[in-house]
DNA sequence: CACTCCTTAAACACTTGCGTTGACGAAACG
DNA sequence: CGTTTCGTCAACGCAAGTGTTTAAGGAGTG
């Protein structure tokens, strides 16, 4: 962009420039109070009025942090997104049969959509199958990051499959997004801040479930409910 | 209400009293290019113009058909909703227990999924907890019937924990979310008439798959290897 | 006090989308 | 062949939402 036309959109380039700590933080109070609405509202749902208003700032001042409300939503999406395929990714290359992968990669899920909450249940919620045409390149970047998470899931059943550890039940996909599924589904009722029971106690739960009905069993190493 | 004020819903009103078969049908294929519509853009994300496109009409001629999006959208949900829980209740009330209850309800699911295509699929996507203030009275029921759904899931989640068939993993409520998902995650993937796999397939193997993680084996009557 | 930072009320132009209107062609029918 | 009915069409008015700007502050700091 050239340079910016209006005075308030100069300001908000010099502050964002000079980096001060009181603005950046201001600034992330907004972001936060954005992904909440849009957790509560979705992208198209919110406007700019439930921001200002959720974030105690006038819908004016959101100018002065923000250019518009595409970029408040992409802000709210991406980083959390990128951190959580990379936390995937380190998984996947670690130790482990795929079994074992499969069960801290549905906890270490839980616990980021616990930590992130509400952002990256944001994400779910778009599932991204509609995004404006304006918003069309960064949408399928969020898509590729989003594939690239399932093709780890795929990618581990099916190694569980072909290394003898899990029952082909159905093809690797299909229990994958089964995963995701039980995963996912959660962004409707668990709310970190008034659950009783805590992510790590979901994850582990259908993990327990799911893949205790698809493991098999190594031999000689009963895998008991203590899951030693 | 009063009388139409316009005179194209005057003309509406006439031709839905004197239940014209073709008028009927021109309607209802509207409804279904509607669903379609709507299950991909989401309720906030399609217009009456997309709709009007898919179904090959122009967007005053809709009016002739249904007076605005938010009657199209109810229409488009209402029916399949409670034909869908009608079926939930028929398995609960019927013979069996509990994990096979369960087992035909994962089932079923899927079929109806199937059956309704996308008529279902809109109403999950749609998951309501945001809905403009207008429709609150109709939100409301919907949010009852997908209440009485999943109650009825958590149920018999619950009997089955209490009559020592399923292991209490979780609290009934966890598990019966966690069956939720698997199945409700499939409105982002399957789609009927291009799948490779049957909503049947689908449903017995995440059936497979998550009960016999949970399923506590009657004595006498071995079911699959392990987990004796 | 003067100065800067941040906020705010108020307004504007602009776009989108909904609901409506009156008229038009085509078929149906006397 | 005139008339009526059906389905459609181009166009209009209206409201809401959004982006943006202006001008005017208050709060704190030197």
């Amino acid at each position: 962009m050239a340079e910016p036309s209006s005075g308030i959109a100069r300001r908000r380039e010099a502050a964002r420039n000079e980096a001060n700590p009181a603005y950046l933080q201001r600034r992330q109070e907004i972001v936060a109070a954005a992904a909440r609405v849009f957790k509560a509202k979705g992208l198209q749902g919110a406007n700019l009025a439930d921001i200002a208003a959720e974030s105690g700032a006038d819908r004016a001042s959101l100018y002065y942090y923000v250019g518009n409300k595409e970029e408040l939503f992409h802000e709210v999406v991406r980083e959390a997104v990128v951190a959580n395929l990379t936390v995937a990714q380190g998984i996947r290359d670690g130790e482990g049969n795929a079994p074992d992968k499969l069960r801290r990669l549905i906890i270490s899920l839980m616990e980021s959509y616990e930590q992130q909450y509400p952002i990256l249940y944001v994400f779910i919620q778009e599932n991204l199958t509609h995004v404006p045409d304006k918003h069309a390149a960064w949408a399928r970047d969020m898509r590729r990051i989003n594939r690239d998470y399932e093709s780890i899931l795929i990618e581990l059943m099916q190694q569980g499959i072909d290394e003898g550890s899990i029952r082909p039940v159905a093809p690797a996909w299909v229990m994958a997004y089964g995963i995701m599924g039980m995963v996912g589904w959660t962004n409707r009722w668990f709310n970190p801040d008034e659950s009783t029971i805590s992510a790590a106690e979901i994850g582990s739960a259908y993990a327990d479930s799911f893949l205790r009905g698809i493991e098999i069993p190594v031999r000689g190493r009963r895998r008991g409910r203590g899951d030693a």
